[in-house]
DNA sequence: CATGTCACTTGTTAATTGCAAGTAACAATC
DNA sequence: GATTGTTACTTGCAATTAACAAGTGACATG
């Protein structure tokens, strides 16, 4: 019965270079980790809080939120009582596939201890 | 002649995924600007200031000393008297070219007013 | 020698993050 | 049916980080 801000956090706009309006959606050290776990078929609030880099619960909510206004992710409830919901990728979602197997590619070559999990390919 | 922190500010690891790897160093709203900047052929402290998103000055300052702790741009002096530095990008630097890009075309497709300026290849 | 420019640094305030704890809705166990 | 547990969050608060303004040092120009 409180909604603090129910939208609208980023009305301002940087320029509408894409890389600066992508970066004012995915431009932080989270969101982008909770876009690969939906990549590798992760759907569940418990599901993403328990990776590996163990992500504040939070910032997780608070990130979903707002790639769900973003329409890169949708919920839906996937039963009743207890109602449970789950988190999947849209079209405009998947399509981030290529940008996550690049930076895959250059942080496999040239950070050191870096090692993938993500699958290979998972398209549409 | 006083050094807050001369680096180690991040000696903790989240984890060895690539992708975590990556947004430890570039996961912010900036640094991939400035990486934006000197793939399009920028060089100079003041070029980067200038640019459109009007980065402030201490975390332009700061990304760059980043980047070039993390071997992704080198500083050099390109003239004497005054003495003046440029930053240019490493070969490591140079292969986020594809992630890059790979925002671009996401930004492009999927966010309405995006409008791209990168070049269109620029490769080693 | 006064003013200006370039490349930063410093200080101060505002916003965001991270951690811990709490809550609502049930389910299962005692 | 009271207690404990689980899931999916929300809230509070300290600490980190970002944003804006102003300052500094090394020169160059007039």
């Amino acid at each position: 019965m409180s909604k603090k801000k129910l939208s609208g956090h980023k009305e301002f706009i940087r320029s509408r270079c894409p890389i600066a309006c992508v970066l004012d959606i995915l431009g932080d050290k989270w969101t982008l980790l909770v876009v690969r776990d939906l990549l590798s078929g992760k759907k569940i609030y418990g599901e993403f809080l328990a990776s590996f880099e163990k992500i504040p619960t939070n910032i997780l909510a608070e990130r979903l939120k707002r790639l769900i206004e973003h329409e890169i992710v949708v919920k839906s409830p996937y039963q009743e009582r207890p109602i449970r919901y789950e988190y999947v990728l849209t079209h405009k979602g998947k399509e981030l596939g290529p940008v996550l197997r690049a930076m895959v590619q250059w942080g496999e070559k040239h950070i050191p201890g870096s090692k993938a999990m993500l699958k290979p390919t998972e398209n549409d």
